[in-house]
RNA sequence: GCCUCCGUAGCUCAAUUUGGUAGAGCAGCGGACUCUUAAUCCGCGGGUUGCAGGUUCGAGUCCUGCCGGAGGCACCA
């Protein structure tokens, strides 16, 4: 809080309330509360049978609007399950109570409510105000009541106040939640065991990116912070679980925009004795699954589109899609320099990568995925940019992997494992010479990994899942920073 | 990091093409009002126009820099 001189107008006066009210022996933030029903609960049993109006309950929540009316006063508050009338009256409270509330409460106060249910001549379910007492004061203003909080920085930066104003948000976030938890039930009733792998790591690994990094005192080294679960979770694949999942934060040392915020929750699941095919089945029938509990529908509306999510999704190898949208087929340039006159000769625009899988993902981003609109798994990456992928055995420089795309946006990532450690090895050293070459995104070489495979890894399929996108999807949101309570903003 | 747009009262928004004393609604304060629903009616207060400079007789408005946000580019799942 500011110094006094410098608070608004309004916060004196409920700092002037404040003391009026203790000035009258009364604790302003009381520890201990009442409360018979809820809002929901109180209106549902009245409205089950109105002879609950003879029983007296108590109420509580947040006063959201108070109209006075000389002597009687209407209000309502709000709690958790929602909204219901209160009314004052003079002649019941008495001319010191009736006044002592008009006087000192503000809208943002909680309050303690006492009385009997009755219904308003307009109809509605109204408690009959008795007794009332002050939960907790508000010493600043709530949002306007009729336009809400709009400006998104504030929205952000107080997300409380978002919740507060603009139920659609405080949906939202109740969807997410679902979400999630539909995901958990989904991977639980296939028999999943839920595990939790280190966020602090001394080497990370399992996916292309640049990571934050700590100091870890006791151990007087750096470590990272995780940017990715799967060299933890494939490890215990080798010591014996056949599946297992992880729902948590992954941290990437990057950009913001309206699809990455450098820290977000992913969902891994490993299943051994599976290949990418199985994973393509399992992450089909997972989406429409939660799609179906929390919105009680597979068909969806996203960015205007009607999108339907019932399985079976379409497969498609990530060369025949570049044939279909750009009539390049990669396997006739299987080489950087005859893939860039290709791209040249077509009048594509795309930045110059440095090697050919990279090229080939980076055609697949500008002129594919945007596209993709409907469901559809892409498979069979090339191998370079796949460092933790098996080949396809009739053809080496592909791998098993496939990316689940909805609304044109990737939602996933799976592969067949690779759980050869000799190839394994071959493929960290490549990432090191690219790491060499100055690529700072590439894998460092985890030989803990590599030994713990050399122990034997059964054929497993791997799959992770970016929840925050999957909530976009499933919310209809084009900006990542909706769906995440507390998005990531420059501190002022 | 670069480009474009935005920042006015606690909140939502105005402020005349092309610079001329910063307004309204809600919220607040005082008053009227015993069935309201954005209650209504009368009156009152509330601002370093994001910050710092500059141009000008005069800047919310034009210019420069900085801070913050949104979108895009680059990077990325």
């Amino acid at each position: 809080m500011e110094k006094l001189e410098e608070l608004t107008d309004q916060q004196r006066q409920r700092l002037l309330k404040l003391e009026r009210i203790r000035q009258h022996g009364i604790d302003p933030y009381p520890a201990r509360v009442q409360r018979t029903h809820t809002a929901a609960e109180a209106r549902r049993n009245y409205e089950a049978d109105e002879s609950f109006g003879e029983e007296k309950i108590i109420l509580t929540g947040r006063l959201v609007a108070i109209r006075k009316m000389g002597k009687i006063t209407f209000a309502h508050i709000a709690d958790g399950s929602g909204k219901i009338q209160l009314f004052f009256q003079h002649n019941v409270l008495g001319e010191e109570n009736y006044r002592f509330f008009l006087q000192n409460f503000d809208i943002g106060d909680f309050i303690e409510a006492h009385g009997h249910l009755f219904r308003t001549r307009t109809g509605e379910i109204t408690l009959n105000v008795e007794k009332y007492r002050l939960l907790a004061k508000a010493l600043h203003p709530l949002p306007e009541k009729w336009h809400g909080l709009k400006d998104v920085e504030l929205r952000y930066r107080r997300r409380y106040l978002d919740l507060l104003a603009n139920e659609d948000v405080r949906q939202l976030f109740i969807t997410r939640s679902r979400i999630v938890k539909a995901m958990r039930h989904f991977l639980d009733s296939k028999g999943f065991i839920e595990v939790e792998t280190p966020i602090l790591q001394p080497i990370y690994g399992g996916a292309a990116a640049r990571p934050f990094e700590t100091w870890y005192h006791a151990l007087e080294r750096k470590f990272y912070l995780r940017i990715s679960d799967e060299l933890y979770l494939k490890r215990l694949i080798v010591g014996g679980y056949e599946k297992v999942y992880e729902i948590g934060k992954d941290f990437r040392n990057e950009g913001l925009d309206v699809r990455h915020n450098p820290e977000f929750t992913m969902m891994e699941c490993y299943q051994a004795y599976a290949d990418y095919h199985d994973m393509m089945r399992l992450t089909e029938e997972m989406i429409a699954f939660i799609a179906q509990e929390v919105l009680g529908t597979t068909r969806i509306t996203y960015a205007g589109h009607e999108i339907d999510l019932t399985p079976p999704w379409p497969r498609a190898t990530m060369r025949d899609l570049l044939i279909e949208y750009t009539g390049i087929d990669f396997e006739e340039y299987r080489d950087l320099e005859s893939l860039r006159k290709a791209i040249e000769k077509r009048n594509l625009q795309v930045d110059p990568k440095p090697t050919w899988g990279k090229q080939v993902d980076e055609l697949f981003s500008e002129y594919v995925e945007p596209y993709l609109i409907q469901p559809i798994f892409v498979m069979d990456y090339p191998v370079e940019i796949s460092p933790l992928a098996k080949r396809k055995p009739e053809a080496p420089h592909l791998v098993e992997r496939f990316e689940p795309f909805v609304g044109g946006m990737e939602i996933g990532n799976a592969f067949s494992e690779l759980n050869d450690p000799l190839d394994q090895r071959e493929r960290f050293l490549e990432q090191a010479e690219a790491r060499e070459r100055g690529d700072e995104e590439a894998h460092p070489i985890d030989e803990d990994y590599i030994f713990a495979l050399m122990h034997g890894m059964p054929p497993t399929g791997g799959l992770g899942i970016g929840i925050d996108r999957l909530t976009m999807l499933l919310t209809d949101k084009q900006s990542i920073r909706e769906v995440i309570l507390f998005p990531q903003l420059r501190t002022l």
